[in-house]
DNA sequence: GTGTGTTTATTTCCGT
DNA sequence: ACGGAAATAAACACAC
């Protein structure tokens, strides 16, 4: 199921991948030319970074979810960390933690190191089983294990964030109150059993202060105290003035495989604080100040020069792999968050990006017509745009705009643009539909209206998954930088 | 009273 | 030395 839309965008990532990995051909990448699984990145999707545990079995890792080991090698080609290489101590498996943690969180001791420095290789025991290819060897986990659920002297390694974004993940609920959150870290982690009760205080601060957490007040019929918590999954301000701002980073991700800090590591590889891309700014209600958006973003990411490259952007030099970096370093677990905004604003339009509670009626699935694509086996982007905010700023109607391949793009909806907009929106549009075809949609419903699948159940990557994967992928570098040099 | 939530201040660690 | 991130401590307000 080739889905790059372009074969010449496949073929180019191929050679340039090729020129810098000769081994692959070698390797298989002859053989079986641009796997299909691993073009597509629809695994991908599914994929996890639990999944992405070396030690995991091969039976329990044959899944939609598992990567197969030429994906993992694509991943850790992309500087993915835990694509297969270290792997830190844990929980065991099979406790409750496991389910949204990290078997194999990094201890303070031992995670020091990076995969480079670690022990021996290992054969990871997640292969595809349609991949063909052996086994690819992976990095050993550091000699000394412990073992959190049971050893009390030991503290776990995380963050604050970190422990509550586990909680979050675990308790497998949109919300979690304060208290699941300390009956999730109390049980699984057996330091905090024992230890003073101010930890508490901390995770109640840190979900005060924290940016990533998103109170939900407690509906009034429903008892008991206290709210819910959430991981935010959207940050009103990620547009500025139709400029995406990224949220802070730290410049340790940009700064390649062997930057990566003492830090970082000593916090769990893969499993880093969420405070990275979810900026522990003190003070949830506090914005960056404007002046301030130039300089912070040009220690954010090497791809942030989009806003620079804003022309360029405009006239098709479209980032690919800011596209990726949006949807994959912010809360957004799914793929609502391409940026498009940027591109349409200077059309004259705005559209607001909304997370997926946005109220249902308003939006419309941005790839609308590109669900239509869709029933015809092609592909099928991912977010919803707010069309209504669009078209009363840009009141058109049905233009004649041909969108590429014949789709029905929202810009269709606004023929009053003249000839340059509507050429700059087509071809921002292209390529937004070549980025949409890398995150092709699950298999829907044969009619299924581009809205329905706002609801959660059809949200292609879950909030978990995505958290997991863009927390992975930015732990160490920026694996889309990476990736857009092979394009 | 207890739990929850917010805020401020301080300390520690680490990278530059 | 400096700054950022995170941890820690504490005070305060509010709801149940």
């Amino acid at each position: 199921m080739p889905v790059l839309t372009s074969p010449d965008i496949a073929n180019k990532f191929k050679e340039k991948w090729l020129a810098v990995f000769p081994e692959d051909q070698a390797a298989g990448f002859d053989a079986a030319p641009l796997d299909d699984s691993l073009t597509s990145l629809h695994w991908l999707q599914n994929f996890s970074i639990l999944s992405a545990d070396p030690e995991r079995p091969s039976h329990g890792c044959a899944g939609p979810g598992c990567p197969s080991s030429q994906q993992l090698l694509f991943l850790k080609r992309l500087g993915f960390p835990r694509a297969g290489t270290e792997s830190p101590s844990s929980p065991p498996a099979g406790d409750t933690a496991s389910a949204g943690m990290p078997l194999h969180p990094g201890s303070p001791v031992t995670s020091g190191s990076d995969s480079s420095t670690s022990a021996g290789p290992r054969f990871s025991a997640c292969a595809h089983p349609a991949s063909g290819f052996p086994h690819i060897p992976v990095q050993a986990s550091p000699p000394a294990e412990v073992d959190y659920k049971t050893n009390p002297k030991v503290k776990p390694p995380y963050s604050y964030a970190s422990l509550i974004c586990m909680a979050m993940q675990a308790s497998k609920q949109p919300k979690v109150t304060l208290s699941t959150i300390y009956n999730w870290i109390t049980e699984n982690f057996c330091y905090y059993r024992h230890a003073e009760p101010s930890w508490q205080n901390s995770i109640r601060h840190n979900l005060s202060l924290n940016k990533c957490f998103k109170k939900v007040p407690r509906q009034k019929d429903e008892p008991g105290k206290g709210g819910f918590w959430q991981i935010d999954p959207q940050y009103a301000d990620m547009f500025v003035n139709g400029i995406f701002k990224r949220r802070r980073m730290s410049a340790n991700h940009y700064s390649g495989g062997s930057g990566a800090t003492q830090r970082q590591n000593k916090l769990v590889q893969g499993y880093h604080s969420v405070q990275n891309t979810c900026p522990y700014l003190g003070g949830k209600q506090k914005h960056l100040p404007s002046k301030n958006i130039k300089a912070i973003r040009s220690t954010v990411s090497p791809l942030l020069a989009m806003e620079a490259n804003k022309a360029d952007f405009l006239k098709g030099d479209f980032d690919l792999a800011s596209v990726f970096d949006d949807v994959l370093s912010g809360n957004c677990s799914t793929f609502e968050d391409l940026d498009i905004n940027t591109a349409l604003s200077s059309l004259g339009c705005e559209m607001e990006v909304h997370g997926r509670q946005h109220a249902a009626g308003v939006a419309r699935w941005c790839g609308d017509a590109l669900a239509q694509s869709q029933h015809l086996g092609q592909h099928q982007s991912y977010g919803y745009l707010d069309l209504s905010a669009a078209s009363a700023e840009c009141p058109v109607g049905m233009g004649e705009l041909h969108a590429p391949q014949q789709l029905h793009h929202p810009l269709q909806r606004h023929p009053h643009l003249d000839q340059d907009q509507l050429l700059q929106g087509q071809q921002h549009l292209q390529h937004f539909d070549e980025a949409a075809a890398l995150f092709p949609e699950q298999p829907g419903e044969a009619g299924l209206q581009p809205w329905d699948e706002i609801k959660d159940e059809a949200i292609p990557m879950s909030l978990d998954q995505g958290f997991g994967l863009y927390e992975g992928f930015f732990t160490e570098m920026q694996p889309w930088e990476r990736a857009e040099t092979y394009l």
